[in-house]
DNA sequence: CGTGTTTGACCGGCGC
DNA sequence: GCGCCGGTCAAACACG
């Protein structure tokens, strides 16, 4: 079974690549069907009429032409439905199948991730053990080593961005270790990605740890912002700032920065990876082109989800990508009428990835930063990666445990 | 007593 | 140079 699966994912994928040598009747009737609309029926019927005829009716049309017309046609009428019926199908089991690969693929790298880490921690381990004048020298290997792993790690995170490269070029650059983990730290978080989104709770789930290590009062906002940094590792650089909205308190602005340089929990991997695939994404300046690396195990888990508009500002000290998940801007009417999504907090039981993908969907969308003006990137221009975005983080906040969330539950 | 939060002080970037 | 502002630090405090 398996293997005819692949199989299917392969034939089908090569559809869509390979045209012109292997274009089949289901492609065309796809074509037609999602064109025209309503106007398009009796386009529709004539397209399938033609198609079906080339391929199953043509050696008995000779007969039958002049007998009955109307069965013919109801025929072919039929086979179509049948056909659009096996489209359907077909379509139905290449989404399980991809959701299947990707969920294999996730768990994959997060089995990775964890080996990693263990590879470093023993290698700390037994370089700490060596002699004082061991020491000088392997201090610097130890460094050295480090930032493999951790470029490595990088390299997991951020599909082989280009924002790895830059850490590269910087460990290159820069002799020691401290040197370079500040360079690395600057440049992991440089760009930072903000979600918007209806909470009640003082912050958002997202599978990590968090400190609070500050709070201010920001100008045009009476809602103090909270600064928090990643407590699940040592020297993590991931940061992130919680707000409410002055406009309406009920949604909560959530920015993330930096990458983690430690494991996660399989619940926040997927956000992590998406968070550093979007930032790469804008460092790299692909974010106008279709990357499927994004789409690894989102595409497939909200697979109706169509997120309205995506923009990147850099009037911030740093390029920040903002993904909406309110409605209060404009509603797209093509979806489903739900009741406005909230997220569950750590507090709130019941939390469950149905509930997410359910509610959320139809009110994502990328949206601009706050700060307007001075926009340089419209990142609608890549659906795959706003869809991304979305489906992870609504993913992720529908699967997190209660004891990975703070820091206080974690005692 | 250990851990996390609170909050005023401090620092650096930026605009004037 | 000065003031503003966002971000961070760290001492004091709270809590279990």
């Amino acid at each position: 079974m398996a293997m005819s699966s692949e199989k299917r994912i392969v034939d089908f994928f090569a559809n869509d690549q390979n045209q012109r040598s292997k274009k089949t009747l289901s492609v065309d009737v796809k074509k037609e069907s999602a064109q025209d609309g309503p106007v398009s029926q009796g386009l529709e019927l004539d397209t399938g009429l033609n198609l079906l005829s080339t391929n199953t009716d043509s050696d008995k049309s000779g007969v039958d032409d002049e007998a009955s017309p109307n069965i013919k046609h109801k025929q072919s009428s039929s086979k179509l439905a049948v056909l659009q019926c096996e489209l359907d199908r077909m379509n139905t089991e290449n989404q399980r199948l991809r959701t299947m690969l990707n969920l294999a693929n996730n768990n994959y790298h997060h089995a990775l991730q964890m080996h990693i880490s263990t590879l470093m921690q023993q290698q700390k381990l037994t370089q700490k053990t060596r002699t004082g004048e061991e020491n000088e020298i392997s201090e610097e290997k130890r460094a050295r080593g480090g930032v493999v792993a951790r470029q490595f790690m990088d390299l997991i995170g951020q599909d082989r961005s280009e924002s790895n490269e830059n850490a590269q070029f910087d460990a290159n650059k820069f002799d020691t270790s401290k040197d370079f983990d500040k360079t690395t730290e600057a440049t992991m978080r440089k760009v930072r990605v903000s979600v918007r989104a209806r909470s009640e709770a003082a912050m958002i789930s997202d599978g990590c740890q968090w400190r609070k290590y500050g709070q201010k009062m920001a100008k045009g906002n009476p809602c103090p912002r909270a600064y928090y940094r990643c407590t699940m590792a040592t020297a993590c650089p991931v940061r992130k700032q919680v707000q409410r909205c002055a406009e309406d308190t009920a949604i909560l602005t959530t920015t993330y920065e930096g990458t983690h340089n430690h494991p996660l929990p399989l619940a926040a991997t997927t956000m992590a990876a998406t968070t550093s695939a979007a930032a790469s994404m804008v460092l790299s300046g692909s974010i106008s082109t279709t990357n499927n690396s994004l789409l690894g195990p989102t595409q497939t888990l909200i697979p109706h989800l169509q997120p309205t508009s995506a923009t990147l500002s850099a009037s911030s000290p740093f390029p920040t990508i903002t993904l909406d998940l309110t409605n209060h801007h404009h509603h797209p009417s093509h979806y489903f009428h739900k009741p406005q999504p909230y997220f569950h907090a750590p507090n709130f039981p019941n939390m469950n990835q149905n509930f997410m993908s359910q509610n959320v969907y139809n009110e994502s969308k990328l949206c601009g930063l706050e700060r307007s003006g001075d926009m340089v990137g419209n990142v609608t221009a890549d659906p795959n990666l706003t869809k991304a975005l979305v489906a992870a983080i609504t993913s992720i906040m529908g699967n997190v445990h209660p004891q990975n969330v703070t820091s206080r539950n974690s005692n």
